[in-house]
DNA sequence: ATAATTACTAGTAATACACTAGGAATGGAG
DNA sequence: CTCCATTCCTAGTGTATTACTAGTAATTAT
């Protein structure tokens, strides 16, 4: 299960992509039109700027951009960052001990399908994709 | 992620598929051979009985046997039943309030995508498939 | 200078995870 | 009929994670 770190990353750099035409858009804004605490924000945010995908400005009207163009992030990307690994076992981990049962574990291939399966996906789609939808999202709206 | 109960299942069921011959699989030699505590077996067993996926078999010499052929099992029957829901996000979870945002969301979809992978692939392998595989890691033991 | 913003570190209540423990019920073997 | 191996059921428990909130410092456009 992705927690709300993912999915708040996720929805915060559609929302940046969606917003910024160019300009830095602040955790503020994000707030109101996400319904998430700024503070909250503040600590997802951090990780997607530690990785370089943010680029953050402080100061009165400072906020944050993306580092390149939409079409260059996957949605793989992003949730990565927020959550870690999208190991679907520990025995998938980076960091894992390598099981002593590796040699003779009949369910490790599967896993390791699961994996593969989940990647792909979330790497078939990018963050343009997305913000795409949200603008028409918003556009229906004017129509409701 | 998936966690120790849902793994812990699909070796169980695998164990049982792979070693029974027809005759109840006492958690006991399911424990020495997983390398789990019976204790714990217990629990995870009780799922799959629940759900009727197992028959149990009282008293001395008892155990559990498979209800059905191990090729009318999917992996994501069994996994499901230990771990609820695959669904990636809770929006998407069956007792969930439905979502305020659901029709400006522009993840939603995204999220059914990666739900609808998830499931399409540990639906396309059965537990035939894995006691299979089973078999022949432990076939291969022997020339070690 | 001021006010709006990001940056950083703690803290916390609730929940889930990964078990362990104890004892009751069942039923085949001798 | 008596053992005792087995399943069945309910509780308990330490640890970690989740989903936040709080406070304060640093930065900078106006």
């Amino acid at each position: 299960m992705i927690s709300t770190k993912g999915r708040y990353a996720l929805r915060l750099m559609i929302d940046i992509a969606a917003y910024s035409n160019g300009n830095p858009v602040s955790l503020k804004d994000i707030s109101k039109r996400q319904d998430i605490s700024v503070k909250y924000l503040e600590q997802v945010v951090s990780l997607l700027v530690k990785r370089g995908y943010l680029v953050s400005i402080r100061g009165n009207s400072g906020g944050y951009i993306l580092s390149k163009s939409a079409k260059e992030y996957t949605v793989g990307d992003i949730i990565r960052c927020a959550e870690g690994t999208l190991a679907p076992v520990s025995c998938l981990q980076t960091d894992c001990n390598i099981c002593k049962r590796k040699d003779i574990c009949s369910t490790l291939d599967f896993w390791k399908g699961f994996y593969d399966v989940v990647n792909n996906y979330v790497d078939s789609v990018t963050l343009d994709d997305l913000k795409n939808r949200e603008l028409a999202k918003i556009g229906n709206e004017y129509y409701i």
